[in-house]
DNA sequence: GTCTATATATCGATAGAC
DNA sequence: GTCTATCGATATATAGAC
């Protein structure tokens, strides 16, 4: 990869997680990157090229970050960090995760963010504390999580960080 | 107001809703309501003002809505209402709430429905309900509104209704 | 109020030189 | 790998007739 092709999917990244994809042109993304518009097209082929290869190195990055979760045995741990991720993602991948949210709009498909692996073993763990309704438990943890990465991704002036501490408490978690 | 205008404005909000605002020429919205293009632009001006005619209409649907939340005295019917909401919401206003979801992620200060009236009504339910922190407590409730409104609203497969009975039993509402 | 025709800008994308 | 120049399609918007 060179410079000028890395230098395209930071910017592109950044545009459209501003403007989204839709009301981003390639135009834009060239003059910001400071390399022409026809790069675009012989790097990535065409502008859907562009967000697919911003979206695969996006996934990577998540796959990783997801993996704390998933592998944690703990089942209080477990919970603790999904409550957390929310709040990690709109620190450190905020571009990312707003392009994902935006993107599940239109197309879903192309997003799909497989919440199977998150389900599993959010069921598990309050399988584990024996909690009567694992499954609806693990599925309202996940609404949770949509709502609070909506809110912190789109409201800039909210302060959420409050609810951890109410959450966990919910949750039996020191 | 008359009847193409009327029909231009449902279209609209329908490919808006589908194919976002962007996403949807003034071309398409007129071949689909069966009006000339040109009529768009003399009635709404240009594409924007058609957009706010549908957002405009939409709100005022919107707040006989939530009136009947806001204008609850019971603390026990207020929470158990709001939690009811997004499955009113999607079942009767699906495509002007998925509009406005939609827009929040480009356009947030135009679809800045207020969750004032919406978050002091919560506050005080908890307070009189006797929780220690009221403030939190209904922060998490919009949480949860924001969250099972974006599951609803997208993903269509998801089948969320047994959230409710869990939700009102972690809320102690019979 | 409504339609047809058209203007104008911008979009994604390609060709060819270096 | 990169840039310049340009094409064709499509977008929003306007003008003028009825």
């Amino acid at each position: 990869m060179t410079e000028k092709q890395a230098r395209i999917l930071i910017v592109a990244l950044q545009l459209f997680a501003k403007e989204g994809y839709r009301g981003t042109s390639t135009r834009q993304v060239a003059q910001k990157a400071e390399v022409s518009e026809g790069l675009i097209f012989r790097h990535f082929g065409n502008k859907e090229g562009l967000l697919h290869a911003i979206l695969k190195e996006g996934e990577e990055r998540a796959q990783k970050f997801m993996a704390k979760i998933v592998l944690e045995t703990d089942p209080q741990k477990i919970i603790e960090k999904m409550l957390e991720f929310p709040f990690e993602v709109a620190k450190y991948e905020k571009e990312y995760w707003k392009l994902i949210y935006m993107l599940k709009w239109q197309m879903a498909e192309k997003t799909a963010h497989s919440k199977g692996p998150l389900m599993r073993t959010l069921i598990h763990a309050f399988s584990e504390l024996g909690y009567e309704q694992p499954e609806q438990e693990a599925l309202l943890i996940l609404v949770y999580l949509d709502g609070i990465a909506h809110l912190l991704l789109t409201d800039e002036e909210h302060d959420l960080e409050g609810l951890l501490p109410l959450l966990k408490q919910k949750y039996n978690i020191a």
